[in-house]
DNA sequence: CCCGCTTGTATACGGCTGTATACTTGATTA
DNA sequence: TAATCAAGTATACAGCCGTATACAAGCGGG
């Protein structure tokens, strides 16, 4: 046991090589998914009650995956001191070589199944929470308060997936995008410093609000 | 003529009340729209190509609107001084009485058809536009460049779009989300002036890149 | 050795879908 | 008033879909 069977990793590949042309994943049909994996629609029963649960398992799998990413990449940034454009460069071309987890989890955050809508929330926070201690680590935020870190990573992570998206698509816009997602984060974590520190500029647009 | 037939605009109400349900668009099905319309299913014919010529004329009309209301936000927001807070509850309002707009936008957006996702980026650019220009209009950013006004306006256009997914799915914490994105919106205009004019704070960043 | 379990297959059925063809109706207009 | 045309309907058909039932092959443990 605890071993794959064939079949269920035969529909998880077709899911992934179908998901950039068909998007969503709830709306991949069974017989197509069975039909690019090379199997019989009805082995997809084997496996699974339906496409939700199919869906759980895709993201599951994709989290994984992810995961072990970040995992990567939090390594390489300690031993040398990385700058933002290392990272987020690393992160978009991790995306460029596998589109799918950026189409799923864009999908699937606004759609139609409320299970998987949650399930990717959660993946992402935990996400988030990955990117703040690192951020708190290594002492990349000096001063700021834990909680403003870790709403700034919630906000980085949705950012960063959403112009993923642009990335792959545009090919002729990549250093544009990429250096509009660096600025943007740069500048969520010095306007929070600012917002503690620098009252003169607080002071200028408190008409706003 | 240019008077809309009436079997056209019990399509596009069909499609409004069912987009909720099925997000895509793309996906609803023309027996499906006709059903909820009333219609026979061939009357789609008599008006649309096909369900991509649909999506851009639904696209078009919730454009359309969405735009009447940014003017009329524009016009109260000019007469009394009106500060993030508001703006931010007008919209996070809206799109409460409109859930089909934000599901709409944000699913062609990351969408299989590249017409819709086109026509979505450029009403969304649009409105950042506008943005930008009330934004420099009302001198909300004094000092700021107008290229780093626009570059947040559509970063605050998108987030204010996903946050308002959130917004309209969570109503237990809306209060909370709408704080938030007030936060990330004056965060971002803050970062940007502190970048030009605060190089302490930058200079304790520096060394993120 | 054979039983039972897992994995995969074959066939089949009803339902829904997009779409083609042909008909009706009601308004416009020449 | 008669012709034209847009808008909507009726019927029909082939194709795909999800799924139910029944069967086959391999494999591990008694």
């Amino acid at each position: 046991m605890s071993v794959i069977a064939e079949g269920k990793l035969k529909l998880l590949d077709a899911a992934l090589k179908l998901i950039p042309r068909s998007r969503s994943l709830t709306s991949l049909g069974l017989r197509e998914l069975a039909r690019e994996a090379g199997l019989n629609p009805n082995t997809f029963y084997r496996h699974f009650s339906g496409i939700e649960d199919f869906g759980l398992f895709v993201l599951e799998h994709v989290a994984k995956e992810v995961k072990q990413q970040v995992r990567l990449l939090r390594k390489t940034a300690a031993s040398q001191g990385q700058a933002t454009q290392d990272t987020v460069g690393f992160v978009f071309g991790y995306f460029l070589k596998n589109p799918a987890v950026v189409h799923v989890a864009l999908q699937e955050l606004h759609g139609a199944s409320p299970r998987l809508r949650q399930a990717m929330r959660d993946q992402l926070d935990a996400s988030a929470r990955e990117m703040a201690e690192d951020v708190m680590e290594r002492g990349l935020a000096p001063g700021l308060a834990p909680d403003a870190v870790h709403e700034i990573s919630r906000n980085t992570i949705r950012h960063v997936l959403m112009r993923g998206f642009d990335y792959i698509e545009c090919p002729a816009q990549r250093d544009a995008i990429q250096a509009e997602t660096e600025r943007f984060i740069l500048r969520q974590f010095v306007g929070a410093i600012a917002e503690q520190e620098a009252p003169d500029i607080m002071a200028r647009l408190q008409q706003r609000g």
